[in-house]
DNA sequence: CGGCAGAGGCCCAGTTGTAC
DNA sequence: GTACAACTGGGCCTCTGCCG
């Protein structure tokens, strides 16, 4: 059977070579024999007319042409997984769907154990997996290598449909036996005290704090850089060292430890907290449950809702 | 030694021809 | 128009040789 001259299995296969750049491993996956895929790779190489992969010692390596296939045929496949295979309604307590989700230590801390509390109670074999920030996060939806971003909204592209979740503030904190924190810090305490920031990803990108100050050329002493926001409490016990972060999580370490939150003596920017999913999960029913669960947990906490209670003991 | 590709044989989906 | 049998060809398999 053909469609517009081409055989649609060999999509597959390309799929799976492009994968795993090895025959023999991609043959396995898609459960065919090594011959067999190499039979459906010289198809494809007759009907592309393009050689596809070539062998550099013992590296199979793809040709620019290949190259340019190999992601409409990635997107093409998953939207036939989305929009054909798994068609059916979301049972969510059968459910045993895995949600890859890119996000920060504060919102894992602040939001998302509320998502997982949630699922705990409505879809228990509903699994997540939680990754911290990549630098191409547009690449990996655009792959569908991951099915949520969540992220300050001015950090997302436009190559995707996104919602936004909840305005967040940005406050000082310290240690509350720190004598200069007991009254309203000044501008020039703030410029001169030792500060603990947070950078994220492996090209360490500054934090919003961080843009603001550099924008208006102002310098402060950074101590310690730590990647996430929640490394920072601790290491500001028993100093005189500051701290910048979200105001919803240093309330949670305020009950946890002996900090104090003070506002910061200079207009830092707020941010809004966004969701980014692949356009291809627009139609996919476990995408748009998670969604809505997402949504509605962030309107509950956007309209002063408390942490959620610890529902099991441990 | 591991991995790719060709040879030969087999299987089965699709096509063709025929009977009703 | 439908059902069935015979035929055809594509794609898969195992086996094997070649190459890095």
């Amino acid at each position: 059977m053909r469609f517009k001259g081409l055989d649609l299995n060999l999509l597959v296969a390309l799929d799976a070579v492009m994968t795993a750049r090895n025959l023999t491993a991609a043959a396995r996956k898609i459960n065919l024999s090594q011959p067999a895929m190499s039979a459906a790779i010289a198809r494809l190489r007759t009907y592309f007319r393009d050689e596809l992969f070539t062998m550099r010692g013992r590296e199979l390596v793809p040709t620019p042409g290949a190259e340019a296939l190999a992601g409409p045929v990635r997107e093409a496949l998953l939207h036939i997984q989305l929009s054909i295979i798994s068609r059916d309604a979301l049972d969510p307590a059968q459910s045993s769907r895995r949600f890859r989700v890119i996000l920060s230590d504060f919102m894992t801390i602040v939001f998302f154990r509320r998502i997982v509390d949630r699922m705990a109670q409505e879809a228990p074999a509903v699994r997540f997996e939680l990754l911290p920030f990549s630098d191409e996060p547009d690449d990996l939806l655009r792959r569908g290598e991951v099915d949520f971003l969540i992220l300050p909204e001015l950090f997302m592209s436009s190559a995707h449909p996104k919602a936004t979740l909840f305005d967040e503030s940005l406050v000082c904190v310290g240690c509350r036996a720190n004598k200069q924190l007991s009254r309203q810090l000044t501008f020039e305490q703030y410029i001169s005290m030792g500060h603990v920031t947070a950078k994220f990803g492996r090209a360490l990108r500054p934090n919003l704090e961080e843009w603001f100050l550099l924008e208006h050329g102002l310098r402060r002493r950074i101590e310690v850089v730590v990647q996430g926001f929640s490394l920072i409490p601790p290491l500001l016990l028993d100093t005189s060292r500051i701290g910048t972060m979200p105001l919803r999580l240093a309330r949670h370490f305020e009950k946890r430890m002996p900090l104090r939150i003070i506002q910061p003596p200079l207009p830092l920017p707020t941010f809004t907290e966004a969701l980014q999913w692949p356009s291809f999960h627009n139609t996919d029913p476990a995408s748009i449950w998670m969604r809505r669960i997402l949504l509605e947990e962030a309107s509950n906490m956007a309209s002063g809702d408390q942490e959620p209670p610890t529902r099991r003991r441990c």
